[in-house]
DNA sequence: CTGAAAGCGCTAACAC
DNA sequence: GTGTTAGCGCTTTCAG
């Protein structure tokens, strides 16, 4: 591979020349640095990476350190990501498990978005000592993080209220992986709405955010006697198996059951009948402010306001 | 940040010591083994990689760059390959757009599996030259470059060929982005089956992969007169665009309508109704295959038969 | 079994 | 405007 000397060789000039014409440093002659780069362009070369990040204790690499890399949430907000990192010349590098890890422990990145609650705590407090991170969707204090987290407890109490208020009264849970703050936070709005109430959970089925995992519930909350009449899922995905389900059993949505998810992902789908009931969070703008944000943070440009919540709005549609 | 000489220093040893032990090399004495990693683990020391990676020539990271996050195709692809990657020791490093460009320019990564068209050939045959590359869903010819495509234009012959036989008689081609080599082969595979029989395609509708596009395509081809006998799909996404936009015509599938489409990315979802016939793609296997083959061409233990292509099988189902 | 030292490719003082 | 050179943190040869 080509190196900078041989840059420097083939256009006359010593390596610390090369290196600053390459750079657009100010000072150097124009013709040299036209010659450099052309030199450049011929020979095919490109900075190795690895030294100069090793020279410049910098990589130009932001970290997103995801979960994983199914379902319509992580897309969407790794396109917002992406979009923002792109325009302020900053490459995305993606990852998941041990990997992740690693690249954070060894410096692979500036910066990083996490987006995966199973993420090790004290790995991300150790890399936090020197390089900003903005967390998505768990919360862990400390100086250099960032947390954004989606207002679950609160929205989910509000549409619950919302549906309590239109008539429903014997309600069941369908939930998503027991650890997943999430589903926590989802299953606390929804119990504080019912208890404000005076109702009681019926049931709370366990899922794990998944379509097949909601129709499963959706069986069994077919066979109930009496059948509940609201369904309230901690996400659109599990929301969509319920339906199928009850829809299997013949039993309508709403006439005789209502339903609501959370999340949002399905609402430009025309295919999904009934129009599903939710929660819609603007993932897309979710990632491009807080890949916005960890930029200024990175730069030291702080904006006080810190870094906002993602907005979520109820959206209610004919599935209640 | 502590480095290899903090390592050394608090464990009475000379760096050169400490690497050996760090890195497991033989011939160190046990004792030293064990105090210099208690002293590592002690002041939290982990090797900068960048200096590593310089000095060794190698990242330990494997670079997947796709298109775009979104998408179940991607995603499960994605697993695929990070759960080989995974088992293997190796990182997984996804990007896209302009930063994946610049990763395998600056030699970031040890070795590439490119699943993105619009890819730059130019930098994956100059990145080629020293690294393995595994590509995916395109086909470029060169030393180190092993492309892994579907079989898309005589699986959709094969299909297209058992719908006429099912007696089906006129038929429309809902499209992919133009310039979609995957759009490109399929309709080829689809104009050949007709041709064979002596059929003509009664229209090209120009979509782009996605749902909403199959819809608006589908709202066209509810107004045709008289009404096509066949729609077929360059992929799922679209088939269900279209088969909403039926539905709400009030045109029966298959009744009055067959549809089909491709990938078979929906056919664990019960909430398809009808569901779709399709081409299955083991996605997941694909992205398994791909990178155990690319990591053993990067370990020059190339398998004879070279990288296979996926497999892919018809899938009759409600809507034919 | 351990240590001294060279050098990976690059940037950035510093000197001219 | 250009060149010389130190040194980033690590691995690895070579000597002992």
């Amino acid at each position: 591979m080509a190196t900078i000397k041989d840059v420097a060789k083939k256009a006359g000039v010593s390596v610390s020349t090369a290196s600053y014409a390459l750079n657009d440093i100010p000072h150097v002659h124009p013709e040299t640095r036209k010659r450099v780069k052309r030199v450049a362009a011929e020979i095919n070369y490109h900075p190795n990476a690895s030294a100069r990040n090793l020279k410049t204790k910098r990589t130009n690499n932001i970290g997103v350190f995801v979960y994983g890399f199914g379902g319509p949430v992580f897309s969407e907000v790794l396109e917002g990501i992406n979009h923002v990192l792109h325009r302020h010349g900053f490459n995305i590098l993606v990852s998941s498990g041990r990997s992740s890890s690693i690249m954070l422990k060894e410096k692979q990145v500036d910066a990083a978005i996490i987006f995966d609650s199973s993420f090790d705590p004290d790995v991300i407090l150790q890399y936090a000592k020197t390089s900003p991170v903005v967390l998505l969707d768990t919360y862990i204090k400390g100086k250099n993080i960032y947390p954004s987290v989606i207002d679950n407890d609160l929205l989910v109490q509000q549409l619950i209220r919302q549906m309590i208020n239109q008539g429903y009264q014997s309600f069941v849970f369908v939930a998503g992986p027991k650890d997943a703050f999430n589903n926590q936070e989802r299953f606390k709005g929804y119990s504080k709405a019912l208890q404000e109430a005076n109702l009681n959970n019926l049931h709370y089925f366990q899922g794990d955010f998944t379509t097949p995992s909601g129709y499963q519930a959706g069986k069994q909350i077919a066979k109930m006697k009496p059948l509940p009449d609201f369904v309230y899922c901690a996400n659109d995905e599990m929301a969509l198996g319920v339906m199928e389900a009850l829809r299997e059993a013949n039993i309508a949505i709403p006439a005789k059951i209502g339903v609501a998810g959370f999340d949002g992902t399905y609402l430009q789908n025309p295919y999904i009948q009934p129009s599903l009931t939710t929660i819609r969070i603007n993932h897309y703008q979710w990632g491009e402010t807080s890949a916005l944000f960890l930029i200024d943070a990175l730069q030291k440009k702080l904006s006080p306001k810190g870094l906002s919540k993602p907005v979520g709005e109820i959206m209610i549609k004919e599935s209640t």
